[in-house]
DNA sequence: GCACTCCGTGGAACCGGTTACACCATTAAC
DNA sequence: GTTAATGGTGTAACCGGTTCCACGGAGTGC
């Protein structure tokens, strides 16, 4: 004998099956001393309800399915934790799977969830709409963060462009004039927007002429090389700004290894907010993404969705501007900007 | 309808039940028409199976469960990954909870596991032996990671405690005498055996006299109060080896805000190899764990022992000594070690 | 004392799959 | 020509829960 079924526990009580289901579930219909015999025999037999089983009968499966791309690091584990702090709260389990790119893939993933979850928040920053919406199970309420917005579902975004824009100003208003970007990769809309954002600044503050956008892949790797590149032909750009932090870092390192002063001859500026940010020399300045609070409210939705609860048909998260070393401290007071106290 | 059921796909088909499983099972024994005229229906119908029904018929849920403490960024991230990755090439899901030291919520998340997955990974470094025991689920295959042993599971372990002797005789190597150790939480069982590592060597270098245990709890800032005390009375150390990376690099970056040259003063070493541990200046000089690789192997022998696979019933990871620029590099040359090229 | 309500309990259907077993139509073997 | 083996298909039981409905006994009002 494996495990003990409700029918093990009914035969060890006397009653009926019927019985030992309303007595396990907190039914009131059930007279105090049978509910207490019935709990007795499931301590007895350690009976744990088969939860395949009880999703069957009551269409409920206490689970959410997690569909997300390839991540990094220090975003997935904030994003994950973020989810199961909020369903954990409600009681909800969270099955997680990733999903590449590719669309046939999408939609085995997200069929292998059916009859196991009671819905899906979906992240899926690199697939066009059409793909995203054919593979989408009907019947299941869904959450997009960062996706291709469909109009039926509740969805999360980070305000990418916006933030771009932002940065570029800030960049701008401490006087740099020759601004680089190093772009992720354009299949990401997140990466897209970036650039969008930092090619409208440049052209609203006027130093169009000297921008400069590389392509690059969100990888430590492609920043280096750029780096490497200006480092080459310093004339090029007075500043960086890369459309994540890996980047950032790899080419602020690369300029500090051959020899051009950071951020003296060029600043350099990133987005997401990793840890490794603070621990940089010079510390870097980035634009902040409460990452877990992202992972929280989506799942937060979702259950509200499953409740039947009202909810926000659209989210906006708003990046926030945190300056460090990496752009210089002179100009340092900036609206609607945090500066932390910087060690050294 | 919400969804369509193998029923309503015999019945487009016109065939039994048992044809429309067997058809869309793969089963030899139907006539290839008919499976055609099956797996038509089936498309036509958007039929997905519903994992819950087949997990209860066929006693697989194709799921296994992870159960965590809590673990920070990096740590975690890796973890899932690399069980995320061998799950995924077996064609399993992962249900994901998170486990606090608390033994009654450890039932509790255990519990909900059942009839839901076809074996558990627990990872719990600081749940006593007996409290784990208790809690286990019967009749469900189970690898333990960094837990206390109980005989009938397989388990893999890191060898902490060796790991930590060899940093110790590294920093002896390099001309250290007095050695500071900032541990991890007591409760913590990997926390306990750098300790006791740490404490071993001391003795065996016959250093003893001069060595110091402070306590800590794996944050940054129990390493940051640790720097500044030793900064404040400098003669006190000539090294501090930190139970992990994030300890190390708050007790790095107290030294230097007080002017405590590093290495030159007192060496810094952590336990782990974050990724910060390569950013930070002077890098930080760590044992690296291939914590994807843990994750990995993990599952890896859960799903062999599903399988009914044989598997080895215990396994050590060993750490690397990794050095940087934290312990100084006069010394580079050591046994069994790898040395990265510093930027800078 | 009778009819009616209320309430605790049990029997059985049902959720959606899989599969043992029965059945029938071929074909092969004698 | 009869029997046996073979192989495709259908019927129904089963996995382990939940819940509708029926039933019987106690309590209430007349």
């Amino acid at each position: 004998m494996a495990h003990a079924t409700i029918r093990d526990v009914a035969r060890a009580a006397s009653v009926s099956v019927a019985s030992a289901s309303r007595a396990l579930n907190g039914h009131s219909s059930v007279l105090p001393a049978t509910r207490t015999r019935i709990l007795d025999a499931a301590r007895e037999l350690a009976y744990v309800p088969h939860a395949g089983a009880r999703s069957l009968s009551t269409a409920r499966a206490h689970a959410i399915g997690v569909v997300l791309p390839d991540l990094h690091g220090e975003y997935f584990s904030e994003l994950v934790r973020g989810m199961v702090a909020a369903a954990r709260a409600r009681g909800f389990q969270l099955l997680l799977s990733n999903m590449h790119a590719d669309p046939a893939q999408a939609a085995v993933a997200l069929g292998a969830m059916r009859g196991r979850v009671d819905g899906l928040v979906i992240m899926a920053p690199d697939l066009a709409a059409d793909a995203l919406a054919a593979s989408l199970p009907r019947g299941l309420p869904v959450v997009l963060v960062n996706a291709p917005a469909i109009a039926v579902h509740p969805s999360l975004d980070v305000e990418n462009r916006a933030a771009a824009t932002a940065m570029v100003r800030y960049l701008v208003e401490t006087g740099r004039r020759r601004i680089a970007h190093i772009a992720g990769p354009m299949v990401n809309r997140e990466a897209v927007a970036r650039r969008d954002g930092f090619l409208a600044a440049v052209a609203e503050a006027g130093v169009s002429e000297a921008a400069r956008v590389f392509d690059g892949d969100f990888d430590e790797a492609a920043g280096t090389a750029v780096g490497r590149h200006l480092a080459a032909e310093p004339a090029l750009a007075d500043a960086v700004f890369a459309a994540n932090d890996n980047m950032a870092i790899g080419c602020l390192l690369a300029l500090r290894d051959a020899g051009i002063g950071v951020p003296d001859r060029i600043a350099v500026a990133g987005f997401d907010d990793i840890p490794a940010a603070r621990y940089i020399t010079p510390a870097l300045t980035t634009m902040r993404v409460d990452i877990a609070d992202l992972g929280g409210r989506a799942m937060e939705r979702l259950l509200q969705a499953i409740a039947g609860e009202p909810g926000p048909q659209h989210q906006t998260l708003h990046p926030e501007l945190v300056i460090r070393a990496s752009t210089g401290l002179a100009n340092a007071r900036h609206t609607r900007t945090k500066q932390e106290r910087v060690r050294q």
